[in-house]
DNA sequence: CATACGTGTGAACATGTGTACACTTTAGCC
DNA sequence: GGCTAAAGTGTACACATGTTCACACGTATG
């Protein structure tokens, strides 16, 4: 696994490496692959799995309600970024097949995310700023927290490792999360959906 | 180029179709395929410019400046779901090689979708809500509303075409630049600037 | 001690790949 | 009608790939 990670950080993606290649880069003869992994596919959705279980438990040790929403979106956006650079290879394997990946990858992947929204959505829930919105709603604002702080890990890789635009990139996504937040303290569930009847 | 579309469309990506077989779903000799491009990373290089050429058309033809805000964001929405859909096949490859394409294709996505976002903000800066805004902020509001809309194409192109699923995605992408024009509504840059400095 | 099992090996195969070269065909223009 | 340039062809080569099979080594457990 982590010869695949290495290869796909320097090769464009991982369906363009070869599972001879993996062997070789682990130091291995081709078919002692298959004592591992059935195929290709299967070494990529583990890779998924490891990426997505490290990455709940860090959301799941960050108590975010004990916080106040100011420090809270500073404290997020430290603690992601710093997460993911030091998954550096985990978090660029993600990024790269999240949309290229072959089908069962992407829709791994896909679900995932989709459960991190559901979560986070339900952590809203308990704040009172938030009680006015209707839960669906609630996801719909979830979805854009985590959007933009995917967007922001997809910066993060592309930028050389300790770089110092690191500092630049994470004040944007704070603002982008202080701005989202605003919007949400003034949102009203019910004006929103009459005017969605109103169509 | 046509024939490259289909079958990125049709496998996992750029980068895992040979051009023997763009040759031959063009019905053509492998060796004709010189007398068009390169190699098959100029192929792909003329499909971004290809697709930014008609996006940047779409925008430009699109007269946002005469609308209120509050209609924008619907029409946006239609106008670029539609563009989309009418698109499929090249917007699925950009999607797919805007982080898993080789080095070359990744930076031609990137640097567009840069100019966009900068546009967009040069955009805001003429509507009388933002006039408060200072530019790095409008940027930074653009970046936001960019990254949403990238967010739907794909969420889009995740589903069957036509199908009846579009319209809940659009009407989310909706709410979330409403939501986001609401917090921008209520920004101040310089309030936001001194918390920065503060660190 | 033996034996079962996890892991690694080497040779072999059919197939796909990028590219070079010399050639033919096609289409447009004076 | 003949010339030119663009587009397409066929052959060839050296190499990479996924997968198969029978075999070898290590270790831990009965």
């Amino acid at each position: 696994m982590q010869a695949a990670l290495e290869l796909v950080a320097y090769e464009a993606n991982f369906s363009a490496i070869s599972l001879r290649r993996v062997a070789r880069q682990a130091g291995v003869v081709p078919t002692a692959f298959y004592r591992h992994f059935e195929d290709m596919d299967a070494l990529g959705l583990s890779l998924v799995e490891d990426t997505f279980i490290e990455l709940r438990g860090l959301l799941r040790g960050a108590d975010l309600s004990a916080l106040p929403i100011k420090g809270l979106t500073r404290y997020a956006v430290e603690l992601f970024a710093y997460h993911v650079r030091d998954r550096r290879l985990l978090f660029q394997f993600l990024v790269k097949e999240r949309f290229s990946g072959s089908r069962p990858i992407r829709e791994a992947i896909h679900g995932h995310i989709t459960q991190i929204v559901i979560e986070l959505a339900r952590d809203f829930a308990h704040f009172d700023e938030f009680s006015r919105i209707e839960e669906t709603d609630l996801q719909i604002i979830a979805e854009l927290v985590v959007n933009t702080i995917v967007s922001l890990s997809e910066r993060i890789l592309d930028v050389a490792p300790d770089n110092a635009e690191d500092a630049a990139l994470m004040l944007r996504a704070e603002k982008q999360l202080r701005l989202i937040f605003m919007g949400a303290g003034r949102w009203e569930s019910r004006a929103s959906s009459r005017a969605a009847r109103a169509g």
